[in-house]
DNA sequence: CATGAATGAGAGTTCATTCAT
DNA sequence: GATGAATGAACTCTCATTCAT
């Protein structure tokens, strides 16, 4: 096994990945997943038992292959632009047309609770509120901000992403409104944006 | 018929309305809805086709009988105790245990996109913004509130309560966390609170 | 009930004809018979209590309505005349779009065999011999015909039809073979045509 | 699979054959079929979605497996004698007890039509006036029968057994009725029977 | 490891038939 | 007589899951 099989395993983790970015996690069967990856009945269930096993490495896989934030804020970059660009990803996360999952996600956490250390959209959440309360701390220190806590001011935009991601796939947003939401965002930390 | 069947569909909806709250929309089978209601498998298909034509009703149902907001508001209320008072009912719809349908409307909107006259959480949605977004402008101009844009601040207190109202189905939030976000709206539109 | 009751039955009975010359007879259900109607699920079956107990019914009275064929013959028509006449009023009976009973017939005497007073089908079938052998008999006598056996002929023209009406339902036929044949009996009868 | 799931295939399509001949195409379901079989009710469904794709393979079966009629005639038979021979074998066909799947073939041609190539009792049909038409038209050169157009004497034949068969299921008849068209037949052309 | 035929539980759906009004 | 809501039996069909090869 070992290589081959870890092969194999993250070909079907790939495969699944798209069905569920298709159908949503509760549309899809086992029987979906064998059908999309080509391989027999029996051949799945060697490696997962259900679509839920299954979709938790899908989680933790899209959580390794995530790109490093950080890596893409140039040094001299001012606080307001980088929780622009971090917007901006989150922008583009929500509207993204291939492989998003945010439905398969939502669907997914509504029946299942994740032991902590296996809640990727859990600690992707924690790990974006530390973040932006960081930004704006450091925003708030050098004058650019003005914000009384940060922390709570992180929850705010977190939430309020949060919000803007559940209402596209209920109601439908627009990209306009996203935009319009982010420069409130700015201008309640006192930037002129 | 008429009456009698009126009473029979109602009855239907009000036990149909707990088993949506209880295991969501996806897992709920017609099976479950006829145990439930205590009638026979044949019954149910006089009355409804499908849990999605029968959610249609539950949530027109709900919309009906939802207490009317304003009708709670005390004459000599200002723009601030409005407000306050709003999101505190939305503080209670949420952390509500009995008949919560949230989770519900979220696992039916990703599937169905209603017409807009059967969108009844589009119309409590825009709804909303709409209330919000006079709240702001009344105490605006009375000097209460410092707003620019009573519309935007609108969809981004709404928006944040759906992202609390999804965080709460997928991750869990605390009333706390919830009223932490409430006293940070209020500090920005310059409350004192 | 008498009268009442007897206009409501008959019209029951030409609305369910139309149903079975439409869908055949294993097609219809009772409920089919009801929508037709107009009337009451139970009010049927105060009438009748299944299909097959209507269908009885829909023959005996499609029996009694047919059209006397001794009353279309003229006075001074040849054995000939009359044979032909006969084979052209089944030819239309075969090829008639509306209320075209064949195939039900068909269907419920696959299923059932009626007691003999009850079969409406057998005395319409026994009667066409009888007739087309005395038709022939007299013929044969006036010089006409040239027939050895005038009842087995009749059994071999009623058939031949017979036939003729299963395959037009089975496989179709054209008008223009069932003409073809038409010629061929009365040839072979030694008349020239 | 291939040879051991044509196997199994097989082995439905006899089992089938049986329970068709025994109720008819209109009365057998997917579960009668699975009761006669003793396989699982998802097990049928693995190789048949329903009735009538099962009786279409069914009739091709039939079709495959009927024995060549030209096989067991000898050298030196007469084109009277393959006549009578053919005769005798639709008779057999018609009065067999087993496996008579007459009715069956009936019901389903009422409700479908076959595209030309799986209509296995068109080709059978057409086959035999084919047939038929060739010995009446040897016969007739050779100066046995007395015959003007073998295809429409054909025709005529064939009709008459179409005739007898339908009637059979319908109103019954006796092997001496049918022994009677065949001399009828034979004397039609000429025949000393 | 891998296959895919087979199983059987369970959901969906339709209708003949009954019965209180 | 007449109604039509209600019942429940019977059928269709799909899939998670197993297992012999």
């Amino acid at each position: 096994m070992g290589d081959k099989s870890n092969q194999k395993r993250q070909y079907i983790i790939d495969v699944a990945a798209r069905v569920f970015a298709e159908k949503g996690y509760k549309n899809v069967t086992m029987k979906d997943v064998v059908d999309a990856c080509d391989i027999s009945r029996g051949g799945l269930y060697l490696y997962y038992e259900s679509t839920s096993e299954l979709f938790l490495d899908v989680m933790k896989s899209q959580a390794e292959s995530g790109k490093d934030f950080m890596s893409i804020i140039s040094d001299d970059a001012t606080a307001a632009d980088i929780l622009l660009l971090f917007l901006q990803e989150e922008k583009k996360d929500l509207f993204k047309k291939k492989n998003n999952l945010n439905r398969a996600y939502y669907e997914y956490l509504f029946d299942y609770k994740p032991a902590k250390g296996d809640n990727y959209y859990k600690k992707k959440f924690d790990g974006n509120v530390k973040m932006v309360a960081k930004i704006i701390e450091i925003g708030a220190e050098s004058g650019e901000f003005t914000c009384e806590n940060p922390v709570i001011a992180a929850f705010n935009i977190i939430y309020l992403i949060e919000g803007m991601k559940s209402s596209a796939l209920t109601l439908g947003i627009s990209p306009d409104s996203f935009d319009k939401q982010i420069l409130f965002i700015l201008q309640s930390l006192g930037v002129d944006a």
